[in-house]
DNA sequence: ATGAAAGCGCTAACAT
DNA sequence: ATGTTAGCGCTTTCAT
């Protein structure tokens, strides 16, 4: 038994030895009875369970994991879990996992390399089964090195973001090909000068996917991106509507807006709107955000939920000694609410 | 050494005894460099960290607050981190401990006592340092016996609720008189029909909280609560509105909205922008959500910030033997935006 | 069906 | 300053 005896609380912790004594039994008989074996006479497991119960014992999970070489961990990594398109993303991966049999290591890191790095240790030294680095924020621009090292000693999935490197899975939404999807929407329902506003710090792949993806959209339809309509605003809604204002007001002229964030097209909403401009305005991520907008705002579902489950389903398939594929891309969709109807 | 064999990837585990072989020492002084103890040799030290770089040695935090008693582990549970406010919690919770030096478990419960009782006991078998549970949803109406098992366990942590038991502690804002203040704050402003929406079910004790709170103000205001004044809906901003529309329409008269989360604050004026009435309209929480409301929506801020940072000091005070206060209160602020100025 | 014993990786006395 | 040794709680052969 251990005494746990702080000054001002006291936890008593028996352990597997103490089962054994009071039942007669070898600490090994006990461990069967925990772990279901089939090698136990019904009456032995009985008595085990019943002197367990009475005794309030809780097996030591990680001294467990110790024996067996895993410790049922996932490490998930984001930037912030405060953020809604990350909350989101964690507690669906937490839910796969649990639904798995495995638990979940939170880390917020931000988006400082020092600390990625420094976390991504502190979680590596969990002895995680797994990694699971969230966001195309984990991918620098060069140098990738820190998740080729971690991937040397735990499988790492990315979600939603990709780097070609053994050990390393990634699934993630193809947003290059979603932004030029709802360029062509736009143009579609008669849209010639569409805005994009954007929040593409340099090293978000994420971020130049989808901008990326905006000028295939342009050039496809025969348009020309002009500098006046990519417009990089710093991230929040404040920024967005003070841009979108200023646009309107030195009188550049456009005839449709679209975000690479919902909280941007908010921004510009709010704009627009102060501005008695009506146009068409779309966002992105589909978050609970859009539903919030008055009027409600369409938005590029990025599929994050398919995105999870397959993560996981991924890692537990790899963890069971199957082959898996590095690289899997999914097709967003656009969700047509008040703001745009194709 | 140990070597993870998966059939598709391969892991190569080096430990305390490997570097201590390397180096022609014994684990013990590894150990010492890795703690970094005072009582090892500068030349010894040197050798031994090189040699931990070459060899990639990563060590087992387990295996080590195996040794000393301490994973260094908190459990957050919470009912969904997908959900803005639980979000922010987490992410707040997470920064402070692991400011710390601990590391956070998460886990979602959702609202079933049975799913809540097995992840508790779940959490409790990673012998983690605490556990935290986020709001007040864990609170039962009448038997909280899963939350005393848990405090013989582990010191226990309320955030937002409060349970007066042995080794539970609780930090939690004052939402009755917030409330109450609320209301108060309307009826200063000249309004004497204030329409309260909330979701409360019939266990959430926060809820319950917040009602007697409107209920406390309306009274010391001289106003009677009218039924029809104090809503139900079930959570969502589409129910809030449909209500608020239906009163309209039955030609309910009341001069404010006040509103127990942000969201029902949002669908709210929703309807009211639809009927074009302009009347104040609180929400509570003081969330992202607010600010994505048009007008941007006051709100009721609960002090998030200060009740986590409050709640990890304290948790850390504890484990270091210290006596903490089992229970702390903190008075709430009513943030004022566009939707209401008193 | 059950037990004995070694070992997982590390820490922490206790020696020296 | 360094080594030796005995655990921490559990799993897992290998016997019986």
């Amino acid at each position: 038994m251990v005494f746990n005896a702080a000054t001002h609380y006291r936890v008593i912790f028996v352990n597997i030895h103490d089962i054994a004594a009071m039942c007669g039994v070898s600490a090994a008989t006990v461990s069967r009875v925990i772990n279901n074996s089939p090698n136990v006479s019904p009456p032995t497991r009985e008595l085990v369970l019943r002197t367990m119960q009475e005794a309030e014992y809780i097996p030591n999970a990680f001294a467990s994991g110790f024996g067996r070489n895993s410790m049922q961990l996932a490490g998930i990594l984001c930037r912030d879990v405060a953020n809604m398109y990350y909350a989101n993303v964690v507690s669906l991966l937490e839910r796969e996992l649990r639904g798995k049999g495995f638990d979940s290591l939170l880390c917020c890191t931000g988006r400082n390399l020092t600390d990625i790095k420094e976390r991504l240790t502190s979680v590596l030294q969990k002895r995680v089964n797994a990694v699971i680095l969230v966001g195309s924020a984990y991918r620098e621009e060069r140098d990738n090195s820190h998740i080729r090292e971690a991937a040397a000693q735990a499988p790492v999935f990315m979600v939603n973001a990709f780097i070609q490197t053994p050990n390393v899975y990634c699934v993630y939404c193809d947003e290059r090909d979603a932004m030029k999807n709802a360029v062509k929407r736009l143009f579609e329902d008669g849209r010639r000068k569409i805005l994009y506003i954007h929040d593409m710090a340099k090293w978000a792949w994420s971020g130049s996917q989808k901008l990326a993806g905006v000028r295939d959209g342009l050039t496809e339809c025969g348009l020309t991106p002009g500098d006046d309509l990519i417009q990089q605003v710093t991230n929040g809604i404040d920024p967005a509507r003070r841009r979108v204002s200023d646009l309107i007001e030195r009188g550049v002229d456009f005839d449709a807006a679209l975000a690479s964030e919902d909280l941007l097209a908010i921004g510009a909403q709010k704009a627009l709107l102060a501005a008695g401009k009506d146009i068409p305005v779309v966002g992105f991520n589909n978050s609970q955000l859009a539903e919030c907008a008055t009027p409600e705002l369409s938005s590029v579902d990025n599929m994050l939920e398919t995105i999870c489950v397959m993560s996981v389903d991924f890692m537990a398939s790899l963890l069971a000694g199957n082959k898996i594929p590095q690289k899997v891309v999914v097709s967003a969709e656009l969700v047509q609410r008040k703001t745009f109807r194709a």
